[in-house]
DNA sequence: CATGAATGAGTTTTCATTCAT
DNA sequence: CATGAATGAAAACTCATTCAT
């Protein structure tokens, strides 16, 4: 009878991902040795590839929970009781800061990510399933009187996002944090203006 | 050209680079090998090692015309006759979808970069270099009454390069270019609002 | 050896010097390819890279261990019960025809390695050591009435040391082994003369 | 009419043979390359290919120079009126410190180039050459009564030769030149006792 | 199953030699 | 003839992957 049951290789599995993400992270996928791997979470070389067939693999997967991840965290902002708090200093500090900070937002395993066929139509595919929740979540907020029935919700929340990528991109070339707060405090306001309903803006 | 003369080499450097930055572009620093971008200019590789001391030097080098060039191209938005172009379809399938189509803007390879001390230093510091002449040009944009005398157009600026920059992101991580484009659009205008004085916006 | 006993590094590192060691004799330093010396010790290059971090450090840990034996040798032939064998034939086949037709003295090696900073250092502290061991040694002898009260060993030995390399040098640039026998048996003796007590010398 | 006269060629060629074995002397063979000798002696890398087929060839030409003024210098000593001026201070810190403080000696490269068959046969013959010299003078000496008889010269002449360099080797190697001296004087005056006979000796 | 030593294919880098100018 | 840019063969070194223990 297998001691080893089921769970347990899932949960080592998952632990492999998550330290090669942390690596992957820090240093970039090439600079990334599974030597580096394997000694971030003091498991043999070999051990990791008990789990994964290969270093393709094993990126393939930590790309994966990234993604699913930054939607979990994309989908916590829109179902907050005030999307108004978008805006403010704390969520600055909280989301964005911090993401700068730790250099943790993967945004370069993200592009190199692209370049990889399989990976290109995967992230696709997680994008898309994003954007099929939020619409969903958007009719609720509708239902629920705390946006304006003909806002373009779609729209506005690419344009949040792309303007935190933007200005995290920014800050790891060098420009002050504190610019990018002011910048993202200013601006994200502007922007939801356009779809708050007059009720909740105030 | 004739290899005697003395610009030949200074040709032949600059050769190399846009070589290099094309090939790098393409498939990102680590998996492009001095064959390929030699091979990529109909050259040996040992003809690189005469201009550059390594892969590393020359990444150093496509690096710094990158961020120059990146430079120049904001510049001529800034002092463009209308600001308001900017918000336009033409502005955004010239300079954005371009980028987006031809993988050209190099994105990963600035996020790369930054993981170097040395060039996090360089690009810091044309990154200053760039912000000290926008506003220049500001100064310029107020006195002919374009822009509003009370404008921060620092923050505008930003915002706007973020966006930018974050829209091409999401393109190349699977998001529709039209979406982008929407998106483009419509946000930039609503800031730029912010800047234009009333008798140019018209 | 199984490869998992703790000993098995150090056995494996001491096999590659060893190795190492001889094809640097044999070849040189920079005639030697880090394949010549993996296939010398059926093994692949990877292998000497656990390791050594670089040939370079690699022959660093060669010269050590040649001063070593150099110095342990050095000390057996004092410490030996008679002195004036030195001056013997047998001594000359054993320790110096020996030298000479294996060219397995490394003379090459330790004048290449004085053009290094670092090994520069090395040796000097080596060197030091064997000299300081030297002195104690001597002390022993002129205890036990082996040696003269008044002998200035530590130059006695130099010159010795220095007429045996001297001879080794001349017979690999093409002298004839003969000669420097005869050479070495006749002028020892001369010199040996000038430090061992009359009782001994008999 | 060819304004390049025979002569001038031939003086090139010196030329580039002493630039070249100052070069080898300081690095070394292998680390010199054909850059640094031609930069040593401002003409162009192809020059020297006028000149000499190879490095190898250009090499072998360096050796055969060097060799030549040893042995020149070797005789000059010989020859020299009285032979107990090799014993002194004034000799050994011309001939002996000089080479040492400047590395001048070439030791190296001579070991290097017994490694080649062609320039061992070639060592063999100047070596040989040397030493039919060398029983010419005695010969003369024995005549003028400056030298024993019964003195066997050439013995006497290759533990000198031997112990030289065998010093230049020690002090090299790190050990102090002061002491080498010491040695020198010493051990010189014992051996030469041997052979001057009793009124040169006073 | 886990380990980590060994493998070897793939890259960077060097430099003697050639040859167009 | 002289020059020095270009060549390309040869080396050093790296690291994902395998496999004996």
């Amino acid at each position: 009878m297998p001691r080893v049951v089921p769970e347990y290789k899932e949960q080592a599995r998952r632990r492999i991902i998550e330290a090669a993400g942390a690596v992957f992270i820090e240093r970039g996928y090439y600079q990334s040795t599974m030597d580096d791997i394997a000694s971030a979470m003091e498991v043999s070389k070999g051990a990791i590839y008990q789990y994964f067939r290969s270093k393709e693999q094993l990126f393939y997967s930590v790309i994966d929970l990234m993604i699913t991840s930054k939607k979990d965290e994309v989908m916590t902002i829109l179902t907050s009781e005030n999307p108004m708090f978008i805006s403010t200093s704390d969520f600055f500090d909280m989301k964005i800061r911090r993401a700068i900070e730790t250099r943790a937002f993967g945004l370069d395993l993200l592009l190199e990510a692209t370049k990889d066929e399989h990976l290109q139509t995967r992230i696709k595919e997680l994008y898309d399933a994003a954007y099929r929740d939020l619409i969903e979540q958007v009719e609720k907020l509708k239902e629920r009187g705390v946006v304006r029935e003909d806002a373009d919700i779609a729209l506005i929340w690419r344009g949040l996002v792309a303007l935190r990528d933007g200005l995290i991109m920014s800050s790891l070339l060098g420009a002050e944090i504190d610019e990018a707060k002011r910048t993202w405090e200013h601006l994200s306001k502007i922007i939801l203006n356009q779809v708050i309903s007059e009720q909740s803006a105030k």
